[in-house]
DNA sequence: ATCGTAAAATACCATTTAGTATGTTGTCAG
DNA sequence: CTGACAACATACTAAATGGTATTTTACGAT
């Protein structure tokens, strides 16, 4: 009974709720990122998809809620993926920082890089804009400050930073380098900036190391 | 003869380019500063002021070239003005970059730093979406870090600096922790949070001095 | 098989938007 | 004093926008 797989057919080309949401999400995802929040029309989304409006609204309330639910379905699990979770296979979280940076930042095409941090540039645009934005915006960096600073507490354990230096203060630092870094990249087009920056914050890092 | 001065009346009440767009210039930079630019439309604008459409489109061409005449005419010479000008008063130009941080940011009222650096608040929203916002960005932004660069090159020979610190590195990070600390501040409700920052930009600082 | 409902499509609307066309008025040279 | 032109005002438009009203269709339960 209750065989799940259909019969034979195209397999998944029905009708399906979180399956539709993903495709906007995905496709909403690209375009704010390339256009910004407010840049970008409800009629562009869904032209990226093979839905129509009707899907759209069936799924979002308002634009609005397009947005809150990019920031904790899509940029939340990004951040986690790209930042956090990797920082499990190094006993040093400072070194583990400098390879994901120099993974996500330093070896990524230069077209990518120029549109920025997803999280940072809707920070920029929407935090003073919308509350609701906001909100979901600050619980996103609260997590990645947090998480963040957890991995430099087991780290100062471990001995591997002073004993005077503060994890929440290196963690705040740290992720407002991430976001810096992306806002100089993102106006600047000095090839040797990348290099240039990672300099310094190797020097940050030296200096509150043991 | 040409006597310069009107006769009477209430002085200077009549027609003037310069003026007006001044006017415009100064009313578009809240309301961009507050909405963004692309969060913000040409009547929103001239509602502000006591002109009309006729004399916007008299000034500018298009509503990006007011954006580039904010970045040129408004927002470069406040930058100049905040953070580069008056570290002429100090010998040790690092003294004078914590200085103008703790005027310009520590001393001001929360409500205004939510609304970010105007500068970063363009980069990030416009730089990847036009081409010509993001030249006159990318020259505003160079600006920037080349008087940096130039203050703590005079610092460096007067010993300030540690011999093997690159000014120029220096510069770009200390501008993009300018950026950077506008980002958090504007993504965050944490009140410890700007002491937090500047602790860090402190010690980053002792470790390029001498 | 069919029926109710959720998922999605289609057509439509009021408002807003950047920009224009044209009219009006202040100012200044002669 | 008087044109002439620059500095502005006013009225308008075509397109885009977020959102809605209504209809169609797939799917699971019975």
């Amino acid at each position: 009974m209750t065989t799940k797989n259909p019969p034979t057919k195209s397999a998944t080309r029905t009708r399906n709720l979180q399956r539709s949401r993903q495709e906007i999400l995905d496709a909403a995802f690209i375009e704010v990122f390339k256009n910004g929040f407010q840049g970008v029309s409800v009629d562009e989304i869904i032209k990226k998809t093979d839905l129509t409006k009707g899907a759209f609204y069936h799924q979002f309330p308002t634009k609005m809620d397009l947005g809150y639910a990019l920031v904790e379905e899509v940029i939340t699990p990004m951040i986690l993926d790209r930042w956090i979770l990797p920082l499990e296979n190094f006993k040093n979280p400072l070194e583990g920082i400098l390879v994901q940076l120099q993974k996500n930042i330093g070896e990524v095409e230069i077209d990518q890089l120029k549109l920025g941090c997803p999280l940072n540039n809707l920070v920029q645009e929407m935090a003073p804009v919308d509350k609701g934005f906001k909100k979901k915006l600050e619980t996103a960096l609260e997590l990645w400050i947090d998480k963040i600073e957890w991995h430099l507490k087991r780290g100062k354990k471990a001995g591997y930073l002073s004993d005077d230096v503060s994890p929440r203060d290196a963690a705040n630092f740290i992720v407002m380098a991430h976001e810096g870094f992306y806002g100089m990249v993102k106006g600047l087009s000095d090839p040797s900036l990348v290099k240039s920056l990672f300099k310094s914050i190797k020097i940050y890092f030296k200096s509150i190391s043991n």
